[in-house]
DNA sequence: ATTCTCACCTGTTAGC
DNA sequence: TGCTAACAGGTGAGAA
């Protein structure tokens, strides 16, 4: 569910929301999370000193000088909560305050998020490519050279560039007019720079609007995003293409539902311009 | 080495 | 109405 600009969001909001509160309690720890992480109780007492992200990892700085890192996966959610307020069947762990009358909620539905303490040296669980937000023309058009593989199996590819997940790769592609199943190889350098302006200006606007709500995503307020009304593509099969008039299809492509315009990104067999 | 498919888990929805 | 199958914002392991 949540791709960069939403975990973005829900990063700001708890370092608005929870910067420097020192957890009191670690509760309703779900089994299968603590089984995923046994040290998840050592945490009480600890300080969270700052948020950060990278890619799709939300990372917790504690005052100990460990990490705790939380990854959405498709269904998680971090909210803070009254400390009153009920808890839902799928709440998985609870952390409360020393002070504040709040607590922070982990609530996952599907249970593939990941709950994960680092201590000082670990390095993060995953290797990830460069920030999506970050990453130049130069960065991506290298990648592009190397491999065949569908562009938009290399824009999931967290190694390879790190924040993108299926709604912003097919918004961006359609913004820079390239067809999902392309091969990497043959996209041009010009088309390169094109789609890396396109992966930049649709990021920054999903994060201005707090990332995409169709159901389960949440800012750390409990918030929905906003930018699904301004989904060109996404979920919108059969309707009309903002560019050309023409209809929006979906396919299925790298095992995702891939959704574009057949008349503004075409299929090319060899590298134009 | 690279790339693809499936599995993970629960809920919702489309189709019969 | 009720059942079943397919699908959902992600990614890791194992197979090809």
């Amino acid at each position: 569910m949540p791709e960069l600009p939403e975990v973005e969001t829900v990063v700001r909001g708890l370092r608005a929301a929870i910067s420097n509160h020192r957890i009191a309690h670690v509760t309703h720890i779900a089994p299968y999370l603590l089984e995923r992480e046994p040290k998840l109780r050592s945490i009480a007492g600890d300080l969270f000193t700052d948020f950060s992200r990278r890619g799709k990892f939300i990372i917790a700085n504690l005052g100990s000088g460990r990490r705790l890192l939380v990854h959405l996966r498709m269904s998680g959610r971090l909210v803070v909560k009254n400390k009153r307020e009920r808890l839902d069947k799928h709440d998985h762990l609870v952390l409360t305050f020393a002070k504040a009358n709040e607590k922070l909620v982990f609530r996952d539905v599907r249970k593939f998020g990941i709950v994960q303490l680092l201590e000082q040296n670990d390095l993060l669980p995953a290797e990830l490519g460069p920030e999506a937000t970050e990453i130049n023309t130069d960065q991506l058009f290298a990648l592009f050279q190397k491999s065949m593989r569908p562009v938009k199996a290399m824009l999931l590819d967290q190694t390879k560039i790190a924040g993108l997940g299926n709604i912003y790769v097919d918004e961006s592609l359609h913004r820079a007019g390239i067809h999902p199943a392309q091969p990497a190889a043959l996209i041009s350098r010009e088309q390169t720079a094109k789609l890396v302006r396109s992966i930049h200006q649709i990021l920054r606007m999903a994060i201005k609007n707090m990332g995409t709500t169709f159901d389960s995503y949440r800012a750390a307020d409990g918030s929905t995003g906003q930018f699904a009304r301004l989904l060109r593509v996404y979920n919108n099969e059969g309707g009309r293409c903002g560019r050309c008039g023409g209809e929006i299809v979906k396919m299925r492509l790298a095992g995702r539902g891939t959704h574009y315009c057949p008349n503004c990104q075409k299929l090319t067999r060899v590298k134009v311009r």
